[in-house]
DNA sequence: CTGAAAGCGCTAACAT
DNA sequence: ATGTTAGCGCTTTCAG
């Protein structure tokens, strides 16, 4: 912490010292100031001000057993989907006082297991995003310590989940709404959790709107792979294509314009998660994902399990809505 | 002295117990089990695996001052800029059996200065990226705590400094080189740093290459700046770009594009920190940020002052090169 | 309303 | 190579 300049840095003691009460006191002071006179809190609080005092956190967790730390584990920040989760979710830790420490895993379960091991020790929680290790080892750290999951569903684990289905069967009606006939879908990894649940919801509401719907797995989700599915979506006549996620519908946009196809005029264009706001042109449609209420959600449970540990396996998820923006027009 | 319940968490007295050492011998062997025997350490891990014993952080931290972690507070955790900073910082740290708490001022100074004491009691040192605060706030916490500073030069505080200035001067000689006489320059927040440094890299680099820019401000730095922005580099009859960072040039291209330019054959446009990636179409020049590099050397620095705390105001700055994609051409 | 006393779990001299 | 002895700074009964 400090010894980085002079002198030692002030304790409670010195404060009790030099108001002249004991350290209880002092303690109390900041701890349960209702519990003591007016005037003696005012006069510890001028000269703890005075002394420059800051409670020793570790000295404080060690005795009360509470860190006053939230630990946060994603795959990558710097995927577009964590940050503003991220965001979401310290903001709402330090509503509750809390500080919030943060893993990135980079997409590996070991290294994901290793760092919640060692984050765990000083957080009193944690929430764990997108995870990418078995069921069986987050069940072995659920069980040893109070954890949220986002975006994965083990049952017993308190969770919450996004459920893009439902914005994604909005899509495919609007789009039936607005004449379309054959649309594509243009997918990612197939082992994903979300791809499963979006191409099924595509197969669901298309099967429910009389839609002819063309499959065009890419495998992965990039730019690139969006792009180069262009050719694939024109070849299957498609008027309009929902993509896996924003960046491949990003990529879609760009490889159709290169094809010299026009959005939304020749074709329709839907993306999915909504990262990109709508900083694409056109400003692209897409099925909002709600990140931040996901943060902000599992910070929330997080600290009630804590509280009452009694409250764990509560499953919510969150539905998603089709947001219109320029990318879509009636075939 | 044990007692141990099988209720609580197993210390190192239980350990000891069981093993039948000392207390001590047991928190060498995790701390410095080269000055134990080698059976000696054997026994005592195979005791602490058997028992599950993970070491209390907080006791730890209350008897060595070290509370093993780092912090980092940055403006915005969901602007492009700082994911791959902040990505880049945690593994770093994590290199260094560190961990690290993550904290978002929301872009405000007032904020930020309260996060940064609340996080400065349980880590060792701050990492601070382009901060909002005055320099006199920054001083005041710089006095008391290992602080390195990211994008913000405050002389006497360890800082590392992104100099885009060199590859803005790149970018402007390239677009001399290939011809073009009148640039434009779309700049950004007025008050920012980065602009200041960017504009007049831009004045110095045309002035010596002999080219005429026009400026164009739009005082903010978003998509929609940038795509406003389109109408007057037309105007200025400019026939290439260079834009405040990558969000305004990704704005610009849509405006361009909807003014029914094209992209590069007839305006050629430059970015600017290149956080976009190759996800924009037709791909973006752009000038390198080396943010990753920023976060991870920032979290060196500070570990190094932190084992030695003379070590403080070095100043680091990271040049920056053109990199080239497809939204340059020769006029 | 305030003080005294007893730790929280671990590390670190100082002995052996 | 290991045991002894003190705390680190704070909270928290328990008394008064």
């Amino acid at each position: 912490m400090s010894a980085s300049k002079s002198k030692s840095v002030p304790t409670i003691g010195d404060i009790a010292d030099v108001v002249g009460v004991s350290r209880s006191t002092v303690s109390r002071a900041f701890g349960r100031p209702n519990l003591l006179g007016a005037d003696t809190v005012k006069k510890i609080q001028k000269a703890a001000e005075k002394l420059g005092y800051f409670p020793n956190q570790a000295a404080r967790a060690l005795s009360t057993g509470r860190s006053g730390n939230l630990a946060i584990v994603v795959p990558d920040i710097a995927n577009a989907f964590f940050p503003p989760l991220i965001r979401a979710a310290q903001l709402a830790a330090d509503n509750f006082g809390m500080s919030l420490l943060l893993g990135d895993s980079n997409e590996d379960p070991a290294r994901e297991f290793t760092l919640l091991n060692r984050l765990v020790v000083q957080a009193e929680g944690l929430v764990l995003v997108s995870s990418r290790m078995p069921n069986k080892k987050i069940k072995e750290i659920a069980g040893k310590h109070p954890l949220v999951l986002i975006n994965r569903d083990v049952s017993g684990i308190s969770r919450v989940l996004i459920d893009t289905s439902s914005g994604v069967e909005d899509a495919v009606a609007h789009l039936a709404q607005t004449k379309h006939r054959r649309i594509a879908y243009v997918g990612g990894p197939s082992v994903s959790w979300s791809e499963q649940q979006r191409s099924r919801a595509v197969r669901r509401a298309a099967a429910r709107e009389g839609l002819a719907v063309e499959y065009i797995g890419r495998g992965y989700a990039t730019f690139d792979a969006g792009r180069e599915a262009a050719g694939a979506v024109i070849a299957a006549r498609a008027s309009a294509a929902v993509a896996f996620d924003d960046v491949v519908a990003h990529g879609l946009l760009a490889g159709l314009n290169e094809l010299g196809y026009r959005v939304p005029q020749d074709v329709s264009v839907i993306g999915c998660d909504d990262v990109l706001g709508a900083e694409t042109y056109p400003a692209l449609t897409s099925v909002s994902a709600r990140h931040m209420e996901a943060g902000r959600i599992a910070v929330e449970m997080l600290l009630k399990m804590i509280e009452d540990p009694t409250s764990s396996d509560v499953r919510i998820t969150l539905d998603t809505k089709l947001v219109l923006r320029a990318t879509t027009a009636p075939r």
